[in-house]
DNA sequence: CTTACTTATACGCCTTGACGAATATGTTGG
DNA sequence: CCAACATATTCGTCAAGGCGTATAAGTAAG
């Protein structure tokens, strides 16, 4: 009974939301599409972690990944179903007003121009669009 | 670190929904209060499967509970933070629009004038105003 | 107080998934 | 091919949580 409930994988994008390390994700992600290495720089976190954390949001169809030489590049993939990809919006929106989300934004922003580790994160590509704006300010 | 990373918990908002037991009953509880044993009928689970199931959404903040004599009526609790409200009324239309809830909604319709366990639910408490209009149909 | 009834909780079992540590994979350059 | 680098996966451990079964707790009536 119920073997598949639902047409979109509501049950699993829930799942997918439902932890602190890939909500930061998503909210680093909300602009633009991101490296890897930004995400540990920023999170501060191991990179077993964040790539795992990575990996479950590609499973459950949150976002999708793309390579350039050796860097993967991770960016929001909006759901087919509208309703789907409207849920998802209003969620970076709510991110976008929690206090440490803006924290670790406005750390992403800071890295793009003085990064701590300056070694990995120079050699590395840019975020596409962050400094843009300073959303997370 | 990241102790209290958000203001409403999010995380756990979103593990409360990361279930298809849990997202079965919040759609049903989309229109009114309803009596527990509604459903036990209707999703035709073991009671305290379902028990189980309100009392984490109930933890989780996400409904809360009324006691009328022997009976218990779980109503959907709209989260103070006015986002976390909209993103749940939004899941509602989102389940509203779903096949399987809609057929879970029709059934309910239905146990309100021709309960299966007639003597369970002839006595139970109906349920609000679901009655009202036929959305499930 | 006892019974019947509705709902909640406890227990044991099992699966999922989070973590750190180690290691594998994939890419670029020599 | 080898080395360096960026990222992914595996492994072992552990906690959260899902399930069925049994039982407890709360309520109304006799």
């Amino acid at each position: 009974m119920a073997r598949k409930l639902l047409s979109f994988n509501m049950e699993r994008f829930f799942q997918a939301l439902g932890d602190a390390t890939r909500l930061r994700l998503l909210n680093l992600m909300g602009d633009q599409e991101l490296c890897v290495c930004y995400f540990v720089e920023i999170l501060n976190q191991p990179q077993p972690k964040i790539s795992r954390h990575l990996a479950y949001l590609r499973r459950a169809g949150v976002v999708e990944a793309r390579r350039e030489g050796k860097w993967m590049h991770y960016r929001i993939m909006p759901p087919a179903d509208a309703s789907a990809a409207q849920l998802l919006r209003q969620t970076l929106a709510w991110l976008r007003q929690d206090r440490a989300m803006q924290a670790d934004r406005a750390r992403l922003g800071k890295a793009c121009c003085t990064p701590a580790k300056f070694v990995t994160l120079q050699s590395a590509p840019a975020p596409t669009t962050i400094a843009r704006t300073r959303k997370g300010q």
